[in-house]
DNA sequence: GCCGTTTTCGGCCCGACTGTTTTCAGTCG
């Protein structure tokens, strides 16, 4: 059992707990619970049978979790949490994927108007029955459409990690049970999109069949779709497909290349080889007689994915960049951009600390920062207009930084700057005072709240905070949750311009589920000259691994080490925090020429 | 459900916004 999979379970009582309106402090407790579960570094499942003490130590965690989760390590469920969905229609939970509708409102649908699914709520309101209800009007029936209308756009796709995850899962699944060649994944897993629809895997060895019977007989394989001799579809417990394909090793580079994709990049790849006297496949690559007809049509490469690439003119690209946004003309002329990687990384710009609502101190993440090698990082938590978290005020960020110096000269070796993630206020004003502001290392700014202002409010919002001269990056900078909430509206453009006016840092937020900026806006900004900071947000250490997902962004967005400021040495980033300087694409060849 | 302690039960991050009300409930972060 999986520290994720107890976690849901924990979660999904607290959501239903929550519907039958239960104990709010209760439902909080389950809720951490599945909170600290998730980010345990341990099995807890295994711990709960071997260790509870160990389990016990942590607070959050009392004797009841732990007999949950004893009780879910011996029997695969937890009863009370069986009980519960029993009382429920089972598809209720999904309205609480909804913007704005809560656990009351869903509670009041189902019990007045019976309504259990979305297709039932979607009905309900245009039939315009849910305005009469108590605390419903014209406006809440029509945000409820559009909320539904989010969610079926959003639908179908899985966050990079659970398909790294997942996809991982398989493979090492495969390897342990038949002996393979080769194997990789391939698709937007491989191409490292922030979302994946399905899972490839391509695998070569000498007993297909075993293959696939392993494939098939994974534990977490729900439904299996299509199986024949080189190729397997499947169904997986969350809903999302994979699918394996075996073959033979003369082909497994162009089989590589084909189901990398993505389908842009690959039909200009195909048009490219046919005005070449070639035909490209998932076989391989083949020379056509004079003719243009194939037959007998001569295997030319194969094997291997730079063979197939060389053949047509071009050098090898990274999957990142495949998507037929102009790499396949820089590829051809020697241009590929030198993408930066996980080794240029240097330090982490944006963390929180229990002094708002992160899990770990300064120490414990400056120590975890140390672990993984980084050379500096920056202490960011609130400031006291997100109150939820605690976030501070003056006076308290005053002794946050006194306590950050007592830290560093305890650490030594890993260099703490003092910053914080401020709230940009209504009218682009910031939360805290400028006097204070001017005695930090480092000011991120963003937006969490009044998300639906106009486009035109929201970026004069905005941009008005870039001006402040204290301001070094915009963090997440359009909003966006994947697969949950898209962004709210902003002229990415503008702020990309203000953002170099005034020598503003853009964040690629790399949790997983944040991934904003986008690939597409990284490269905007990164064609205008801006500057970009990878940072992971961090609210507990082991989050600072969540990196390796902007970098991924980062990738895919063009970026190389010297757009993005968290590679630069100390001194050299110290100077750019300090505005004196801001060495991005004042002479960058193809600035505003990005092709999508 | 968890915690701390006043060892046996009471308290448990909260402010802003929205749409509905006519003083507030629900949702979000």
């Amino acid at each position: 059992m999986e520290n994720k999979d107890l976690a849901r379970i924990f979660s999904e009582i607290a959501d239903i707990l929550e519907i039958q309106e239960a104990n709010p402090f209760r439902i909080r407790s389950f809720r951490r619970a599945a909170q600290i579960i998730r980010d345990l570094t341990f099995n807890g499942a295994q711990a709960s049978r071997e260790d509870p003490e160990k389990l016990r130590k942590i607070p959050g965690i009392g004797e009841g979790t732990i007999k949950k989760i004893q009780e879910i390590a011996e029997t695969g469920a937890s009863q009370e949490h069986e009980d519960l969905k029993a009382q429920i229609p089972p598809s209720l939970l999904t309205l609480l994927e909804l913007q704005n509708l809560g656990p009351k409102k869903i509670s009041l649908f189902w019990k007045t108007l019976n309504i259990g699914t979305i297709e039932e709520l979607e009905k309900a309101a245009r039939e315009e029955k849910l305005r009469s209800l108590p605390g419903m009007g014209e406006k809440s029936e029509a945000k409820i459409l559009k909320a539904i209308e989010d969610h079926r756009l959003l639908q179908g796709r899985f966050l990079l990690d659970d398909g790294i995850e997942i996809c991982q899962g398989l493979m090492d699944h495969l390897k342990s049970k038949v002996k393979l060649k080769r194997i990789s994944p391939a698709g937007s897993v491989r191409r490292r999109r922030e979302t994946v629809g399905d899972i490839d895997i391509l695998v070569t060895c000498d007993s297909p069949l075993e293959a696939i019977d392993a494939f098939i007989g994974h534990p977490d394989v729900q439904e299996v779709l299509s199986q024949g001799e080189t190729k397997a579809s499947v169904v997986l417990r969350r809903g999302l497909q994979a699918d394996l394909r075996v073959l033979e090793d003369e082909s497994f580079g162009a089989a590589l290349q084909y189901f990398t994709g993505s389908k842009a990049h690959n039909v200009a790849l195909r048009e490219r080889a046919k005005r070449r006297g070639y035909k490209i496949s998932e076989y391989g690559l083949f020379r056509l007689d004079q003719s243009g007809e194939e037959d007998p049509p001569e295997k030319v490469a194969g094997e291997n994915e730079e063979e197939i690439y060389r053949l047509l003119g071009l050098s090898l690209m990274p999957p990142e960049i495949r998507e037929n946004r102009g790499e396949i003309e820089k590829a051809e002329a020697g241009q590929l951009p030198d993408l930066v990687t996980l080794e240029d990384i240097r330090g982490d710009l944006h963390m929180h600390t229990t002094a708002t609502d992160g899990r770990n101190s300064i120490e414990e993440m400056a120590a975890a920062g140390r672990a993984v090698g980084y050379q500096y990082i920056a202490i960011t938590d609130h400031s006291k207009a997100l109150a939820m978290t605690g976030g501070l005020d003056e006076k308290r960020l005053l002794g946050q930084m006194e306590e950050i110096d007592q830290v560093a000269s305890r650490m030594g070796k890993i260099h703490i700057f003092k910053g914080i993630e401020v709230d940009i206020l209504n009218e682009g004003d910031l939360d805290l005072d400028d006097d204070v502001l001017s005695q930090l290392d480092l000011v991120i700014v963003s937006v969490h709240s009044r998300f639906n202002l106009s486009r035109k409010e929201m970026t004069s919002r905005i941009c008005r905070a870039l001006e402040n001269p204290h301001v070094n990056i915009l963090a997440h900078p359009t909003g966006r949750l994947l697969t949950k909430r898209g962004p709210y509206q902003v002229d990415l453009e503008q702020v990309i311009q203000t953002a170099r006016e005034n020598r503003v840092c853009l964040e690629i937020n790399a949790h997983p589920s944040r991934l904003d900026l986008s690939d597409v806006h990284c490269r905007m900004a990164r064609d205008q000259g801006v500057l970009i900071s990878i940072n992971s947000d961090s609210h507990s250490r082991k989050m600072l691994g969540y990196q390796e997902y902007g970098l991924f962004t980062a990738r895919r967005g063009w970026l190389e080490a010297k757009d993005v400021i968290n590679t630069f040495p100390l001194e050299k980033l110290r100077k750019v925090l300090k505005k004196e300087e801001y060495p991005a694409g004042d002479s960058r060849p193809e600035a505003g020429n990005s092709k999508s």
